[in-house]
RNA sequence: GCCCCGAUAGCUCAAUGGCAGAGCGAGCGGCUGUUAACCGCUAGGUUCUAGGUUCGACCCCUAGUCGGGGCGCCA
């Protein structure tokens, strides 16, 4: 007897003999026709349950089929029939060998935390073991899977190299917000060192002030650490992935990144998937354009490998959603100008736009500004280029004065913005140019030593070169239309929050 | 980090400082090719924690813990 996932069960010929394998969703009796059950299983294959119509024949109807609850685990051998309603369903009658078994009881249904009822998310985030096994976190799984699988194929088809990039960095110029340590020392008897005064550094972690004993200033001996100097987990593997651009032109890293900000908002987790590509030979617009059919790349192939999930968060979770993916999809994305973007901006207010914070040429977009901007102003995806070099990262390329007609100097820098999440997309073409790269270093108080490697690209055959990072759960929050980036990973770490 | 809201049955929520309630879910029965089924009955409570005010606290006060929303930081 063929063992068939729902998903091919539910597409099976009819009269074919097969067992499914999966957990109870729910059972109905009817006591018509002399008895018999209605048992809706699925294994997670597809967003369908099948249905196994039981008959009361079978030796362990009483004592065990009749008292199947929700996510029970099961066995059932049947045979594939047509629904009076339309679909496939598995008819079990003892006289045609058709059996129940059940692999594993669920224990006090009274206090089972998923019930055949619509939960809140927030309660369910506290089960986050058991709420994959429901709908909506089951097509979440499965929508995550197929972006993530889009994500290599994409790059695959277009010649990039996937890199694995570090996640423990020794180097702490990464430059992305606040870092999780990574140490093996022991926390209640840190080793210390004596201070000379040329290595002492204002605000350095685990400096003690000299008390009015005349004790000399101490701080923690990292030496004796496991790396031998201070380590962090990764903000970004693109300082990392820049190295690899330069040999192999197309890269691409996938992977974990960490932020320590004690950021508590439906859109940040401490811990969180990006995607990096690196590009040579390549400027803003030639990044930009990668951005953007990598984007819709994604939610084409979602569209396609998960129609009956995203049938599903269409109806029931953002009313519109299937329509607003396909025009996504069918329109260009609008490229702007900062410089242009903060003249629409000012027109708004001087039409009536009430913002919280101001705005003006210099000044960075807060998400209120962002929103505005795809959600009222152009109703869709916007890439807005060029921003002054004062509000962004260092290794940004400096472009050539009077860019856009802007009044001060920017940088190539790019951000996708797209309604209902905000920035997806933040990216830049790389300052190629030593000696601009070391004036910005120093313009920022870096230390320029930390970057000896970054810096070793630009001596050593440097070229032009781009890239992007894109927030993996921020993409799924886009195409599923889910609320609240917690529930769009399995497992959220966010501020107070890491169990399981 | 800042501002606001919340915590009562397995879940979602009611309850004017004066007897702890409903819907859903669960159990039992009825009915039914059922599928958000329907009807009846039953069980189910340390009202988040620790203090305080009061004759009396789910309710008022203080502190804490946890959760949610908004903002900032960013992807």
């Amino acid at each position: 007897m063929a063992w068939l996932r729902v998903v091919e069960a539910l597409r099976a010929p009819l009269g074919t003999t097969i067992t499914v394998k999966g957990w109870v969703r729910t059972r109905r009796d009817s006591k018509a026709e002399g008895g018999m059950s209605f048992v809706a299983v699925h294994d997670g294959t597809c967003f369908d349950a099948i249905q196994a119509v039981v008959k009361s024949n079978l030796s362990n109807y009483a004592s065990e089929v009749a008292k199947l609850t929700t996510h029970c685990a099961v066995e059932i051998d049947g045979v594939i029939v047509q629904n009076p309603k339309g679909g496939n369903e598995i008819a079990v009658d003892a006289a045609q060998g058709g059996a129940v078994r059940v692999v594993g009881w669920v224990e006090d249904p009274d206090t089972y935390p998923i019930q055949p009822k619509p939960h809140s998310f927030e309660y369910l985030r506290e089960v986050a073991h058991l709420r994959v096994r429901t709908n909506t976190f089951g097509a979440v799984a499965r929508v995550r899977h197929s972006l993530a699988a889009a994500t290599h194929r994409f790059f695959d088809e277009r010649g990039f190299f996937y890199v694995h990039t570090p996640i423990i960095t020794a180097s702490d110029c990464e430059g992305a917000g606040q870092m999780f340590r990574v140490s093996t020392l022991d926390l209640c008897n840190l080793p210390r060192k004596t201070d000379d005064a040329s290595s002492r550094r204002e605000g350095e972690a685990g400096r003690t002030k000299g008390l009015a004993t005349g004790e000399p200033e101490t701080s923690i001996d990292y030496s004796q650490d496991f790396f031998g100097k201070e380590s962090h987990l990764t903000v970004s593997g693109q300082l990392n992935v820049e190295t690899y651009c330069q040999a192999l032109s197309r890269v691409y890293t996938f992977g974990p990144t960490f932020r320590a900000e004690n950021s508590n908002t439906s859109r940040h987790l401490a811990e969180f998937w990006m995607i990096e590509p690196e590009i040579a030979f390549a400027d803003l617009h030639a990044d930009a354009d990668l951005a953007e059919s990598y984007v819709k790349y994604m939610i084409d192939a979602v569209l396609r490998e998960r129609a009956d999930d995203m049938q599903f968060f269409d109806t029931r979770i953002e009313k519109g959603l299937l329509a607003r993916l396909k025009h996504v999809l069918d329109t260009p994305f609008r490229r702007l100008p900062y410089t242009e973007a903060i003249k629409i901006l000012e027109k708004a207010i001087a039409g009536g736009r009430k913002f919280e914070y101001p705005i003006g040429w210099g000044s960075d977009l807060q998400s209120e500004h962002e929103r505005y901007l795809t959600e009222e102003h152009f109703k869709q995806p916007v890439i807005l280029m060029n921003y002054p070099k004062a509000i962004k990262a260092f290794y940004m390329r400096l472009n050539d004065p009077g860019t856009d007609g802007a009044p001060e100097e920017t940088v190539a820098a790019m951000d996708v913005l797209v309604p209902g999440i905000g920035e997806l997309v933040g990216g830049s073409q790389r300052e190629e140019r030593l000696e601009v790269l070391d004036r910005r270093i120093d313009e920022m108080g870096l230390p320029k030593h930390e970057y000896w490697w970054y810096r070793d690209l630009r001596r050593y055959g440097t070229v032009p070169h781009a890239g992007f990072g894109l927030g993996f759960e921020r993409m799924m929050l886009f195409v599923t239309g889910m609320q609240n980036i917690r529930d769009v990973i399995p497992f959220p770490r966010a501020p107070k929050q890491a169990e399981f």
